[in-house]
RNA sequence: GGGGCCGUAGCUCAAUUGGUUAGAGUACCGGACUGUCGAUCCGGUGGUUGGGGGUUCGAGUCCCCUCGGCCUCGCCA
């Protein structure tokens, strides 16, 4: 090593000691007769001191930020009253003998330490100059924790880590694949893996009963800003188990880091709701528990009014569904309303929004007051449980339209009201998904998990009765409003298999080409599996308590899918792809008027 | 593919209703300074206002196109 310390070791007990640090210029102090640097590693920051009698203040006058040095020296107490509590090295300084700059360098776009943090594509595209700053290492940091936590926690229960193919075969049903294309048989493809299911699925009929892999998956989809392209999953899988098995360890593990990494003590079992209780309650399948405003039916009420807008929606099958925002009536203006109003019909296709701020008295007043009669006004406010202040917020539409739009005003005020604590953390299990969903364009169920998803044993009959009513041995881990896992039981039986691929518009040879070798699997000697993947990205992104995933990715994409330091993706040689029989197609442009 | 916000000095930002030579902090360069730690003080360099076109006597500002970043709907089994 070219150092004895780093810049984060040297305490009181080091005085007198001759060390070498290595390490960047964070700051420099030159004060003419001395100059003063903070050398900073991963470790933490240093004051080095070089004084006239050293005979370098002339050389380290030169030293400029970001330049690489190795410095030599004696360990001292600061003179009375120059310690500085801000640093934990702050009680001494390395008094320098001896100076090496390493590497110089050029003025750096923007320094690690600067308080005004760059904008994010200036940081992307100097990945290196962001990873330097010392928030990004603490979140690599914990990052590297909670994988090791992970995986800690599975060997101890006796997992193996097992790792899995990256190129493998496509398989059209979900998320857009990553294609790469094939050499050695040109115009085939492989697929970058959405995730290991259909090999850890295959460990287990394989009889490796306890499985885990830090998996990187890939998924061609837009991105969100929780959302990448490329992101990794700690994958799991367990044969001999059903539900609360799974559940079970994912619940110790839960309990773990949250008490590892943020001291938390977290109540075990996680609590559990159905999916249906929590489109009911919430609008959403990862609703945030932090906070309360449920959504609350008046559909009922509804349907005693001549208002056309409430009527009209309640008779013809749609749904009158409201929240209420305790004592935030004068905290949204008729202009603030209006953006709400603006926000769910321009995004989730809401015909409007109807809403009352409860007067003094108790009444309801609103624009639309005046169409309703005294008496369902009532209803309604009884049935909201509404408190002078209160700001009454409703959506009349289809179920769908009314979930997600009330879902989304739901988590926009518990922001804008606070209405809970950000360093909270609120973790539950969302089950019994439904097994499909009716795909309108398609007209086909399509598998609202994946197809090897295991119905609930009593809603068996359900496959051939009334699908849409099958409910799944499925349950997703909900962490403050995000899904941060998911996973099921599996199908392990052939002809179950088959007559859920056949549900879900596959014919019998199509379900062979596509999934043959599962098939066969499940024909040779096929346990009862099933397990689930948590998504390390999110994780590190909740435990770091941040609202963005790409802080929590050394290296992440940008939201068109590229990478800001390598300008990937890129085009490659005309030899590269006639290799590959490939011939590029330019995209036409639309030429018309 | 749709909607929205943004783009001005290396970085973070300002610039009145469309009106003089586009400013500030910081960084950088030069100078001063022996205890600073956001060092301080003096001086200085630095701009195709993302790019292109248009309207106008005049555009950072208005309009159109385009590039890029972010948020979001669709999408994400």
């Amino acid at each position: 090593m070219l150092r004895t310390h780093t810049c984060g070791d040297l305490r009181k007990d080091h005085f007198d000691q001759s060390v070498t640090l290595c390490g960047w210029v964070d700051k420099y102090r030159d004060h003419g007769g001395g100059v003063f640097v903070d050398l900073r590693d991963r470790y933490g920051v240093t004051q080095v001191v070089f004084d006239p009698s050293s005979g370098l203040v002339e050389e380290a006058a030169r030293l400029r930020s970001e330049y690489v040095v190795k410095v030599t020296g004696t360990v001292s107490e600061r003179p009375q009253g120059m310690a500085n509590s801000k640093l934990a090295t702050g009680a001494i300084e390395v008094r320098a003998t001896e100076l090496e700059v390493l590497n110089a360098s050029e003025t750096p776009p923007f320094q690690p330490n600067q308080s005004e943090l760059p904008g994010e594509d200036t940081r992307l595209k100097f990945r290196y100059l962001d990873l330097r700053r010392s928030a990004m290492q603490d979140i690599l940091l914990l990052r590297s924790r909670i994988i090791k936590a992970m995986r800690d926690h599975f060997d101890e229960h006796g997992f193996i880590d097992v790792e899995t193919p990256i190129l493998g075969r496509s398989t059209p049903e979900g998320a857009r694949d990553y294609l790469v294309p094939s050499r050695v048989h040109n115009g085939t493809f492989y697929a970058l893996p959405q995730s290991p299911q259909l090999y850890k699925q295959i460990l287990m009929i394989a009889g490796y009963d306890r499985y885990i892999q830090v998996a990187r998956c890939f998924r061609d989809e837009d991105l969100r800003a929780d959302r990448q392209p490329e992101f990794t999953q700690l994958d799991m899988e367990m044969s001999f188990v059903d539900t609360d098995d799974v559940i079970g360890i994912i619940d110790s593990l839960v309990a773990k880091l949250a008490k590892d990494i943020l001291g938390i003590e977290v109540t075990l079992p996680l609590p559990r709701m159905t999916y249906d209780e929590a489109m009911c309650r919430f609008g959403h399948d990862a609703p945030d528990l932090r906070f309360g405003m449920e959504l609350i039916d008046c559909t009922s009420i509804a349907k005693e009014t001549a208002f056309r807008v409430f009527r009209g929606v309640a008779d013809s099958g749609g749904f009158v569904r409201g929240i209420r925002a305790e004592g935030a009536a004068s905290q949204y203006s008729r202009k603030k309303i209006d953006e709400l109003t603006d926000f769910v019909k321009e995004d989730f296709g809401a015909k409007g929004l109807a809403w009352f701020r409860v007067e003094d008295d108790g009444s309801l007043w609103s624009p639309i007051a005046k169409n309703l009669e005294p008496e369902v006004l009532k209803k309604i406010s009884e049935r909201m449980e509404a408190e002078p202040g209160d700001l009454l917020l409703f959506i009349a539409d289809s179920w769908e339209v009314s979930c997600k739009s009330l879902a989304a005003l739901r988590k926009r005020l518990g922001a804008e009201l606070n209405l809970y604590d950000s360093d909270q953390m609120h973790c539950s299990w969302i089950v019994e998904f439904p097994m499909f969903d009716w795909d309108d364009e398609g007209k086909r169920w399509v598998a609202m998990h994946h197809p090897f998803t295991a119905p609930r044993l009593q809603d068996m009959p359900l496959l051939d009765d009334d699908p849409g009513k099958c409910r799944a041995r499925a349950y997703d881990l909900v962490i403050n409003g995000y899904e941060a896992g998911g996973g099921t039981i599996r199908i392990h039986d052939q002809g179950e298999q088959s007559r859920v691929f056949e549900l879900l518009g596959m014919d019998t040879e199509s379900a062979r080409e596509r999934f043959g070798f599962l098939l066969d699997a499940l024909k040779l000697g096929a346990p009862p599996h099933g397990g689930i993947a948590l998504g390390i990205d999110r994780f590190v992104m909740l435990f770091a308590k941040l609202d963005n995933i790409r802080d929590c990715i050394a290296f992440p994409k940008t939201q068109r899918a590229t990478d800001m330091m390598t300008e990937a993706p890129g085009s490659v040689d005309n030899v590269q792809l006639e290799e590959l029989g490939i011939r590029l197609v330019r995209k036409q442009q639309n030429t018309d008027t």
